[in-house]
DNA sequence: ACGGTTCAATAACACAGGTTAGCCTTGGCC
DNA sequence: GGCCAAGGCTAACCTGTGTTATTGAACCGT
């Protein structure tokens, strides 16, 4: 252990005691940390080659392309987060992968994910139980993109990403750095980068909540919870074995 | 077996052969079918109990709904299809899901899930597979309300019913049975019930596809395949194991 | 045959969000 | 120091979609 897969073992222990023995199966499970450059393609869409991929630093976005050039936005996975897991089930990716920032990511290949399962369920379920958590964001997502207009809807992604790195320990109570910029966030929240533009001023003008220098600093919790309709997460939930 | 599984046994099938002993397992995990009434709910948000349940007749849809009561329609599981996989893992349910047709459904139980992946793993991962295709299918929501518009996204929306209910044998090439009425599309696709209507008038008044008496008839594959940008499920893929 | 309910259809109007077009700041690099 | 690229900001205008209101057809139970 390296010390870089330190959000992944932190986020998981959050819900599930790791013996050292799981711990050490889990750090057996990951290729050589490598590093991508900000910008880099790790996985395109349709690609076959079943591997998932593990974030220890930097920001990624997950997304999909449409034939005329438009691209939606997925998930932003962080330190600690996983992606691709479905790829080792379905043979190919269903959509692109690429590194937001200058990055550090393993790889995890799918045989060795299997045997996983096998050997030490506990841990299985517990991996299939954060990748769960991940389905249930992009759930959430769609809700807010089908069914909250653009402040409710950006309100609610900034809480989300702030309770999420909470979770990682990268974001204090109510801040956090985030090297998102307007475009990558109009193509997260289905809006035109002028649009993001428009609404991340009326939610400074009204005292929310800014965005400046890469920086996310939430300044009335209580008003975006409000406007966002947000729920937090409910962070007692346990995996039951 | 009491012969309405028929079609969650034939969506697997597809993929895997499924051995005696494994149909078996299958029909014995679910509870005795259970009929339920249009409209009624089968599970709420929030709601404790860890079960999935099977569909073997009629329709139903998950969703979430909104403070202000606004409703977002997440999938429309149909016969063969499993819903609340994620609530097994999860502790609650992060959804509601209710029945829209009268229904026969079957409840199973969270222990015995578990059971079948120490057990049989191989159709564990068949399962997981379906839900991983199901999985997917919401990505592919989410792109839609996106970044596609009204008419796309209903293109898109009614090819990919397509599809689906082809693999359950529901559909012929070009035409299947649609209980979805107008109010239940809007809260599917994130539009207004009125934009639904102008939206299939417009599908209509240019050959597309028509929904007439609970009926989609396709018109024009190929126009509709062009307008919605709708790439095919890439129906060969396999599940190796 | 009757009233009630559900669903589809249309029209007129309103507004959220998209589009086009610039300008300004910052920071890196030759 | 000067150029260039990336990202942020703003304004004016346009359009896709939402809203409100109303009508009609089909079906249902009594």
């Amino acid at each position: 252990m390296t010390g870089h897969e330190n959000y992944l073992v932190r986020k998981i222990s959050t819900f599930v005691d790791l013996s050292v023995h799981e711990l050490k199966y889990l750090s057996d499970l990951q290729s050589s940390p490598i590093r991508v450059k900000k910008g880099r393609e790790i996985v395109h869409e349709g690609q076959a080659g079943q591997s998932a991929y593990i974030i220890h630093e930097g920001w990624a976005c997950s997304f999909k392309l449409l034939p005329d050039g438009g691209r939606q936005i997925i998930t932003f996975p962080i330190p600690g987060d996983c992606v691709g897991l479905r790829s080792i089930l379905l043979r190919t990716s269903d959509h692109s992968f690429s590194a937001l920032t200058d990055s550090l990511v393993s790889r995890i290949q799918a045989a060795r994910m299997k045997d996983l399962f096998n050997e030490l369920p506990r841990l299985g379920a517990a991996i299939l139980w954060a990748a769960s958590r991940d389905e249930a964001m992009v759930v959430e997502h769609l809700v807010s993109i089908g069914r909250r207009n653009a402040m409710e809807r950006t309100a609610h992604f900034l809480l989300e990403l702030n309770d999420r790195l909470q979770l990682v320990g990268l974001a204090s109570n109510h801040s956090f750095a985030c090297p998102l910029n307007q475009y990558v966030l109009a193509d997260a929240l289905g809006l035109s980068t002028i649009h993001v533009n428009r609404v991340l001023r009326l939610l400074r003008e009204r005292g929310l909540v800014t965005l400046k220098n890469q920086m996310v600093v939430i300044q009335d919790m209580a008003g975006m919870k409000a406007l966002a309709g947000y729920v937090n997460r409910d962070d007692d939930e346990q995996i039951e074995q």
